[in-house]
RNA sequence: UGGGGUAUCGCCAAGCGGUAAGGCACUAGUUUUUGGUACUGGUAUUCGGGGGUUCGAAUCCCUCUACCCCAUCCA
């Protein structure tokens, strides 16, 4: 129902409104280091998403600024993540590292600048003149330097003439700043590495926060989304867009919370780490969350981009329970794909009363999924079905075959288990059983009431497979390292049984196994002779998780105790006042407290008190509202003084406006700066407290509202809220709520 | 410990002073030749805690608490 927009588009939008640029641009700037996962699907769904949305374009960009790790495979697995994704860039991939001469001009005019020089303290004293979080850092003797000295060695920085270490370029901002990441950031180091693009031509590599905003703009990306661990980066990003004078429009930056799930990791280097180690076979192993791993196991890209949307975007870091994407593809699958016939396990049944062969038609789907085509299934004497569904002593709300309980083969007849028969171990080992000639699928005449239809294949007239079963890749929820993997994470099942048409007809690449779950022919290893299917998902299963679940733990939890910390004591002057404000004044104490503990505030208090005799309205204001104002103003760069204060308090006390009103007019104030009488008068805010008035236009609210009025007598009395809401609304604010309360009130008893 | 963030159901997540959306999960029932699907209902007297302002607060003010990020020549 509610179209309601996350806070990148309400940003978007905003600004497009605004005029701050023509026309959207996006990025989505991966390091082409490991094998894109499902956190980079959502931030592909959400920067190619925007693009699309607003009609912009998004630009897909190799952020290899460091040559040590990045190689070209891995912008390959780029490309084809986004792509099988469905997105479109805009031209050609881009490289950062096609911007490094252009990036070294933007470092040279910075040195001239007197914004950046060439530090060459080793990187233990770097670490040590940085200071810590809450102790200032200093900065190098080098910092002095001149612009041509600088200029020299980053220079020669460049043309290799130095060891990697041996100096180093850094923007010349603040060693004291409190934001750790502007005590003078790196901007190039060198690196006698080769680039698997640049090749040798470069000495020295930029670092993230030189480059990345550069780049940005230099594409003319307007809005620069990433995770939040960047939050403390923007304010570089900023500076040097802002320090080098470029024309606007400038790019901003924005954050959202990067993507977890439970019982998976998603650091590129946990993942990189399971794949060097062997625990799973290459990046694409159906196991991982990488976006190749997913597309392996049978994973639909409109599934992964469902499971983006549907997880929203915000800034709270996040725990996305797995079963939200199991349901995501369960949901996509369920309307697309074929309803096909496999046994896991197979047991061997021959029906005693059948001869001969037939061959039964079978819609490849369900009734309410509505799509055309059918196969034909083989039967004769000798089937398999499933060793799970047949029981011979079943507990209670058992479904299945047992010797007491007929049940339907699928597409084909109900079937009575008449013998069991077990090896030397009694293990059993086949069923002998008799068909109802008269209850074959669709012309049942045979009245026999069945709890279930079970699948099956033809004892001769079947395919052997191989089945690959995945389970999740960790034990527990959050797993750290490979400790917690999950020993049981792949079954193979060597001979499953599959209907001939499978293989034969090949409907489709993915199947409902019927009963059993979502499955995908493998587009690896899958051959003719022997096909293989990965399991996508189970289907939803309640029969056993009504057979085990012990009903979840003691649910009640205790309310947790929270205890509060300590408040810093007043000192004598503020202590001082506060005995004024609650004694003389009679303030309450929390407004006392606000107020005397807030040199601004209390002067602002005591001159508005110099115009006006209404301490606790007075107070009310300043403590709450004006309070506000000076959070991050100073009293005199302020719209208003603590005169006007006084006259909106008087109105106020006059009963001339309502505290609502009054609220609305202190906020026309702030922006302004008229005076409130003005305001008041310009636009007509009376306070309305005659009941003429109102009385009427609470009789046409509850008029309209007969649902509300029954649930409102009922005993839902949080309704009142409600009424009160409209009738001061269809009076612009004026009504006095007050008056309107108490009517509402008589009106509706 | 300085700075920057974030707290709304078991998990996500709307909400921006006037009736606490929605999805997943869970649960009860209806339909069903998949213990699937679909459909119908049930799930927050309450928004991290405590105060304050207001006729009215998840929303504004004060304060406390918890968690995440920042001291790589990574991105």
């Amino acid at each position: 129902m509610s179209e309601h927009k996350d806070f990148l588009r309400t940003i978007v939008e905003k600004d497009l409104k605004a005029g701050k640029y023509e026309e959207v641009v996006t990025r989505f700037p991966p390091e082409p280091n490991g094998f894109p996962h499902i956190g980079h699907a959502k931030s592909i769904a959400i920067n190619f998403g925007i693009a699309r949305d607003y009609n912009g374009h998004c630009n897909l960009r190799m952020d290899d600024t460091n040559p040590t790790t990045e190689d070209t495979k891995y912008v390959e697995a780029l490309k084809d993540a986004v792509e099988w994704l469905g997105f479109d860039w805009e031209g050609d991939v881009r490289f950062t590292s096609d911007y490094f001469s252009k990036l070294y001009d933007y470092a040279i005019e910075l040195i001239k600048m007197g914004k950046a020089y060439v530090d060459s303290v080793g990187e233990e004293e770097m670490r040590e003149l940085r200071g810590t979080v809450t102790e200032a850092g200093k900065r190098s003797k080098y910092a002095e330097r001149s612009v041509e000295e600088n200029l020299d060695l980053f220079e020669r920085m460049k043309n290799g003439e130095f060891k990697e270490g041996e100096h180093i370029l850094r923007a010349k901002i603040d060693m004291s700043a409190a934001n750790m990441k502007m005590r003078d950031p790196l901007m190039y180091r060198i690196r006698h590495e080769h680039h698997f693009r640049a090749g040798d031509a470069w000495a020295i590599y930029p670092m993230y926060d030189f480059a990345h905003c550069l780049s940005d703009y230099i594409e003319g990306v307007t809005h620069s989304i990433c995770t939040l661990e960047f939050e403390n980066n923007r304010d570089i990003y900023n500076w040097v867009l802002d320090t080098l004078g470029l024309e606007p429009p400038h790019p901003y930056q924005h954050e959202f919370a990067r993507l977890g799930i439970n019982y998976t990791v998603m650091s590129k280097r946990k993942l990189l780490e399971l794949v060097e180690s062997g625990v799973v076979n290459g990046w694409d192993d159906p196991r991982l969350p990488t976006i190749a791993g997913y597309r392996r196991k049978g994973y639909t890209p409109e599934s992964i981009l469902n499971f983006c949307d549907s997880i929203g975007i915000a800034k709270a870091n996040s725990m996305v329970d797995l079963a939200q994407l199991e349901f995501s593809i369960r949901d996509d699958l369920n309307k697309k794909v074929p309803r096909v016939m496999c046994v896991l396990d197979p047991l061997k049944v021959t029906l005693t009363n059948y001869e001969g062969t037939e061959e039964l038609d079978a819609s490849y789907y369900p009734e309410d999924v509505p799509k055309e085509g059918s196969r034909k299934l083989p039967f004769s004497k000798e089937i398999y079905i499933d060793r799970a569904d047949f029981m011979e002593e079943p507990p209670k709300g058992y479904f299945r075959l047992t010797p007491e309980q007929p049940v339907r083969l699928k597409h084909a007849y109900i079937i009575t288990c008449k013998e069991v028969i077990k090896d030397a171990n009694g293990t059993i080992v086949e069923i002998k059983a008799e068909y109802h000639p008269d209850s074959k699928s669709g012309q049942d005449t045979s009245g026999i009431k069945v709890k279930s239809a079970i699948q099956w294949v033809d004892g001769k007239a079947h395919k052997e497979v191989e089945v690959r079963l995945y389970d999740r890749l960790f034990a527990c929820e959050a797993p750290e390292d490979i400790e917690d993997i999950n020993t049981d994470s792949l079954k193979v099942i060597n001979n499953a049984l599959v209907e001939p048409a499978v293989v034969n007809e090949k409907p489709d690449e993915r199947f409902q196994f019927e009963r059993e779950g979502y499955f995908y022919a493998d587009p690896v290893d899958y051959t003719d002779e022997k096909p293989v299917f990965n399991k996508i998902v189970g289907l939803k299963d309640s029969y056993s998780k009504k057979k085990k679940s012990p009903k979840s733990e003691s649910k009640a939890q205790v309310k947790k105790v929270q205890v509060d910390g300590e408040v810093v004591p007043m000192n004598e002057a503020e202590q001082a006042l506060f005995d004024r404000y609650t004694n003389t004044l009679k303030l309450n104490g929390m407004v006392a407290d606000i107020l005397a503990r807030d040199e601004k505030l209390s002067a602002f208090y005591d001159e508005a008190l110099n115009e006006l005799d209404s301490p606790v309205n007075l107070a009310n204001i300043v403590a709450n509202d004006v309070a506000r104002e000076l959070k991050e103003k100073d009293v005199n760069t302020l719209n208003f003084s603590a005169k006007q204060i006084a006259e909106l308090v008087k109105m106020l006390d006059d009963e001339t406006i309502s505290s609502k009103i009054a609220k609305q007019v202190f906020e026309e104030m702030v922006k302004s700066g008229e005076n409130p009488r003005d305001i008041v008068e310009a636009k007509g805010l009376i306070q309305i407290s005659d009941l003429a008035v109102i009385s009427p236009i609470i009789d046409e609210v509850i008029a309209k509202n007969p649902d509300n009025v029954e649930k409102f007598k009922a005993g839902n009395t949080k309704l009142l809220g409600f009424f009160v809401g409209q009738v001061l609304k269809a009076t612009g604010g004026k009504a006095n709520p007050q008056v309107v309360n108490q009517l509402v009130n008589e009106k509706l008893k």
